[in-house]
DNA sequence: TGATTTTCTTAATCATGATTAAGTTTTTTT
DNA sequence: AAAAAAACTTAATCATGATTAAGAAAATCA
């Protein structure tokens, strides 16, 4: 399990043996079911989570009750509400088990020792966010510059295995559109 | 000039004499005119701007020929396309001077040595990167949850000088909607 | 296995904001 | 100061995708 956290590391940065010890002593490691929450509403957000293996979501309530998608998160992906710990503020977001899942975590209010002790880490995170902030312009892009059905196929094409993962009242949400123009474009389809 | 950098440098890290003068080594200084090309699309983006004074944008050139506001840049922030640095790939951005500018600039190509000498610089991105990717995600909720004609209300009370910065057709187009939907709104809003 | 909850589908109606096109105002240039 | 270009406004028409409501299918639970 921890294996799968040193190896994606190591595709950005080295980290010998005794840094790896130092590393373990400061993550967590959880074994969560489907459908649990890590994250609700209201809580303050301190663990970094790393995904071994399963899926996770993150969403926020609507004012009307509905829930609106805003990150999903598979193998090797970290997830946390970034917004509350800049801020110092409860979290507006739930983030949920979709699959069983297999987690690592890392507490924001160890990480700063953890980052003194390893300096690389801190170039680690540099990196992932780095990458994660150019893949949510990324999505921004797609929200002014395609239509809604224009967007479900571009995701089809490029993340065809996401399609089977997740329930498609999801993705809708998650593409900003209903579930009914989901069901829509499907059958439109299915047609041709 | 510089010392803007610094100042803001020193409210995320600790910053000495010393490495002042290393940091200033690897910076570029440039004062530009109004409306002038930082980058244009095709080009391989090498520098990450600080600016110290004017305004920025970004913005891409969609199928119709129409400019798709990406994202403004005042006093302080940060404008690249670290899309164009993770991909190693020509840019999709046009970057401009939406007022006469004065900037700093960083080049990726230096940036890993200068990061080895201080790393204090590493954690700055780092803090930067988190703050930058927290509030695009922030974007994307508005987005999702608010009308364009919320998504104005909103940007107004909370950057209200931003409005007399920027012509209102590029408003219009970073918040997601035309420039003639935008007199509608004005227009309603004189009314009442 | 049957019961219940969750997820997905279909179809009619409706509202928002895009598009088009013409005209006005403001800014910039010479 | 005049001419040209850039930015903004107004109004009519139109299209996309939301909403509503009902029902079907699939997954989960007891």
């Amino acid at each position: 399990m921890f294996e799968n956290l040193v190896r994606h590391i190591q595709k950005f940065v080295a980290l010998n043996e005794e840094e790896q010890i130092i590393l373990r002593s400061y993550v967590k490691f959880e074994k969560i079911k489907k459908k649990q929450y890590l994250l609700q509403e209201g809580q303050f957000c301190h663990a970094n989570w790393f995904i071994v293996k399963g899926c996770l979501r993150s969403y926020t309530l609507k004012e009307n009750g509905n829930k609106q998608m805003v990150q999903f998160a598979i193998e090797n992906w970290w997830l946390t509400d970034y917004f509350s710990f800049e801020q110092k503020k409860p979290s507006k977001l739930f983030i949920q088990t979709v699959e069983d899942c297999e987690l690592i975590s890392i507490d924001d209010r160890t990480s700063e020792d953890l980052f003194a002790k390893i300096p690389q880490l801190e170039r680690y995170f540099r990196l992932i966010l780095q990458k994660s902030y150019a893949a949510s312009l990324m999505r921004l892009q797609y929200m002014f510059n395609l239509s809604p059905e224009e967007r479900f196929h571009h995701f089809n094409e490029n993340f065809p295995s996401f399609i089977q993962r997740v329930p498609q009242y999801m993705l809708a949400s998650y593409l900003g559109f209903t579930p009914e123009f989901l069901s829509k474009i499907r059958a439109k389809m299915a047609d041709s």
